[in-house]
DNA sequence: CTCTCTGCAAAATGTTTGCACACTC
DNA sequence: GAGTGTGCAAACATTTTGCAGAGAG
């Protein structure tokens, strides 16, 4: 049972194969807490192993998505950015506060329970009305941060 | 006071003019709910007058995001859309429930008051423990609407 | 007459696709 | 061998930029 265990599970689930290119990928987005881009996560695979080429990063992640292994998000100003999905790492649930300058990204996980208490509310709510059926939320909290204000 | 008499009176106070083709667009965005992207209003616009280009839309749409007339929603696969800021339109602070199916999007008003118990508790304990000043935040609710269920 | 604004064409960016080959079961 | 996975190059879509001319104050 080594390090590709789980997610060779993971994929087979789905009929797809765990793959040298498919692990270094996943290896990049489970070594790091940072939202990464296809780019970075091509840079440090390819740093390794340079057989592997951007079209497999991009044709990977868009792999790993579908089967929920990962997450994608379009945080603006051109590049998507991903990462693990809450069930898939230790990392807790959490919510994104951005800087509109420098565009750092913080992961809060703060007011949890202030947070469940307005999205069950909305969630139920809108369900009603609009008919839809949610399954997931994002909240994002935009700012200037302290490195930004001073510098 | 004509039609344009605000918008001219808002860009002139950032040292801008308000031309034809400026009020053109403002005129797109004005007399739509849905969000709208550079190149729906260039099709709009462009019927009109095929004198204006699509490269003054881009630059008007920035000019006008960086005046705070309206804002720029990044809501993923590739375009970004466009809608007049609330302070510039007669739209209520609303948040957006997204099909991810059809991609429609739906504006809602409702849980103003739960959201703002939590946006208040979160952006003063954000503020304090990240040092950042926090501006504006945004809450995506993604599901399948009911059209996508059936059809 | 100066400075803003604009159109056009070209570039840049991030991502996707076609195709032929490699590899796994 | 059938089908999945991959690299490369080319295509793609959206947005940005350089430049020279048009227009407003």
């Amino acid at each position: 049972m080594g390090r590709g265990y789980k997610w060779g599970q993971k994929l087979a689930g789905h009929g797809f194969r765990l793959t040298a290119a498919r692990e270094a990928i996943l290896d990049v987005l489970s070594s790091t807490n940072e939202h990464v881009s296809a780019e970075d996560i091509y840079m440090t695979v390819h740093a390794d192993n340079p057989r592997i080429g951007l079209t497999t990063i991009y044709r990977t992640l868009e792999l790993l998505e579908q089967t929920g292994i990962i997450c994608k998000f379009e945080f603006g100003h051109g590049r998507a950015k991903y990462e693990l999905s809450e069930a898939n790492s230790h990392k807790k649930h959490h919510h994104h506060l951005i800087c509109k300058k420098c565009r750092k990204i913080i992961d809060y996980t703060e007011f949890a329970k202030a947070e469940r208490e307005y999205i069950q509310k909305a969630e139920t709510g809108l369900e009603k009305k609009y008919r839809f059926t949610i399954d997931d939320h994002l909240i994002h909290f935009y700012g200037i941060c302290p490195e930004c204000k001073t510098g």
